[in-house]
RNA sequence: GGCACCGUGGCCAAGUGGUAAGGCAGAGGUCUGCAAAAUCUCCAUCACCGGUUCGACUCCGGUCGGUGCCUCCA
């Protein structure tokens, strides 16, 4: 079996062989620390998460890098509308982003560099590539991009230059060479915060930030480059001109990216998120309605190339499953508790059965959707195991227990279904309850006492409080181990 | 206009040369004091038209429909 990765610069999936072997380096675009992170980056870096788990899973020692881009033109707006200094703007929301990214389960990178920590080398590199003509000084103080310098320039994106130079727009009074010539280095205006350079005053691109961050971190050729697929032109392409104009050797060898999150329009239609209609989620907005986990399932459960549509009800079916999932985990764990003593497993072979389908899965560039299809089948074989006595009691705990702890394998990869069952369970009621205004403890009140009322084969009592409590929202469910409620939908 | 991508059951969603994973919803059965839950069973020929092939949802060409990028964007 070999990992099989969809390559966006040669547009096919291939099977991927690290530089050095069982040693992979990855860069991830990260976010513009201006404002609190939305949605489409939870997306991202769960996507890419998933990749960095299942590398180091495979065996890899993997360094991943994510940069904040903490110094651009949105991060200067912010800051003088809110007047607040950049630099302390841009500490608020690096925090905020990494309490996000903890409460999804999002691991931590190796690295998180911040651009205005590479200023010097930034500028360097663009020395670098003046000297070598692939870049001008403008006499305004900014420094452009030479585009047609570079031979390569849109191999990822499938733009050809002339295309682009069609479609541009005629700039007026423009100080570019060429209208398809991007900004490495922007003077400062007055009031903006500035860094020096030979050429004056001012801060860099966009664009180089990545370049550098990346070889500095990762050396001049990485493995892995990644980011969302809306920057798969201009922001890569052009760091792939950047870095390999520079370094006369290829900048990246997989180029991963993923797809949007959409939401419904007043249709139901998917729709871009845009701040201008209305339409956007951040994180925290979402992780207030669902438990971060089910944002994470439900994420996962669409292929990371291709958009999602973020819509309730795919929001409510996917918590759904899941809480069926950590239903079946709760009983199997309670059913090998029961058991004094283990027995045999029944056919350890399919045991190891369900690492060897999760890796197929994962192996056809890290296919979440079709790994969680094979593990429905893992759920049902413990369900089965659990009520049907087809063997001995000591035989079905022994392999339920197996099956479990094959489970905890391959959910520690995905990052998913990983959490306490009873735990998981308990703050999923307990968040559903933030609506209602029974609580807890008065709900398992009335169910004491709808119990004493069926002991009694009182049976009007006990459904007259079993509608009771229907009325205020919450559902009964008698089960062999007694009574628990959901909150009805 | 240029460049990409997509079109699978009521809905979500895998598969991509050998005759359609999984989930939600729906129908029926079991269980249950009755419900609910759980559990079991059932439920598609893959937008359309041509072509290649012994054989195509899967490859090629075309048609229709949808989306994204080309300006900041995960």
């Amino acid at each position: 079996m070999a990992l099989r990765v969809y390559n966006s610069l040669t547009r096919q999936k291939e099977e991927f062989t690290p530089i050095n072997p069982k040693k992979v380096g990855m860069y991830v675009c990260g976010v513009t620390v201006y404002d609190l992170s939305h949605i489409g980056h939870a997306r991202c870096y769960i996507a890419f998460d998933i990749v960095y788990r299942y590398l180091k899973y495979l065996g890899n020692d993997v360094t991943y890098v994510r940069n904040f881009t903490d110094i651009d033109d949105k991060i200067i707006r912010r800051s003088q509308e809110t007047e607040r200094p950049h630099g302390e703007l841009t500490e608020t929301f690096i925090q905020a982003f990494h309490e996000d990214m903890e409460a999804l389960g999002v691991l931590p990178p190796d690295e998180e560099p911040r651009c205005t920590a590479y200023i010097p080398q930034m500028v360097t590199f663009i020395q670098e590539l003046i000297d070598e003509g692939f870049a001008y000084a403008a006499e305004n103080g900014d420094v452009y991009y030479r585009v047609n310098r570079f031979e390569g320039y849109g191999k990822l994106s499938g733009k050809r230059l002339e295309d682009l130079l069609d479609g541009a727009r005629v700039e007026v009074n423009s100080v570019k060479e060429s209208p398809a010539d991007f900004v490495l280095w922007k003077a400062a205006k007055p009031g903006e915060p500035e860094w020096d350079s030979p050429w004056g005053k001012g801060r860099p691109g966009w664009h180089i930030e990545c370049s550098v961050m990346s070889s500095h971190n990762l050396g001049e050729t990485i493995d892995i480059h990644a980011g969302g697929k809306d920057l798969i032109f201009p922001h890569h392409e052009n760091e792939i001109a950047q870095s390999e104009a520079h370094n006369h050797k290829p900048f990246a060898n997989y180029w991963l990216h993923n797809g949007f999150v959409n939401v419904p329009d007043e249709h139901g239609e998917a729709t871009k998120m845009s701040k201008s209609l209305g339409n956007f989620f951040t994180i925290r907005d979402v992780l207030a309605a669902f438990h971060p986990q089910t944002v994470k399932f439900f994420m996962m459960s669409t292929h990371y190339r291709n958009d999602v549509l973020f819509a309730e009800k795919g929001l409510e079916e996917a918590e759904k499953r899941l809480i069926y999932f950590y239903e079946t985990m709760k009983k199997a764990r309670a059913f090998v508790e029961e058991t004094k003593e283990l027995g045999q497993v029944i056919q350890p072979e399919s045991i190891e059965s369900v690492e060897t389908a999760f890796r197929q899965a994962m192996d056809d560039d890290f296919n979440t959707q079709r790994a969680f299809g094979q593990l429905s089948a893992v759920f049902k074989k413990l369900n089965d195991l659990i009520n049907k006595p087809k063997a001995s009691e000591a035989n079905r705990a022994a392999t339920t227990q197996a099956l479990l702890e094959k489970l905890a394998t391959v959910a520690n990869v995905l990052g998913v279904f990983d959490l306490d069952p009873e735990r998981f369970l308990r703050d999923i009621q307990l968040r559903q309850l933030r609506d209602l205004t029974i609580t807890a403890d008065e709900i398992d009140e009335q169910i004491i006492l709808r119990k004493q009322a069926r002991d009694n084969k009182d049976w009007a009592k006990s459904d007259e409080i079993r509608d009771a409590l229907l009325a205020q929202g919450i559902l009964l469910k008698d089960g062999p181990e007694g009574t628990t409620w959901t909150v009805k939908a």
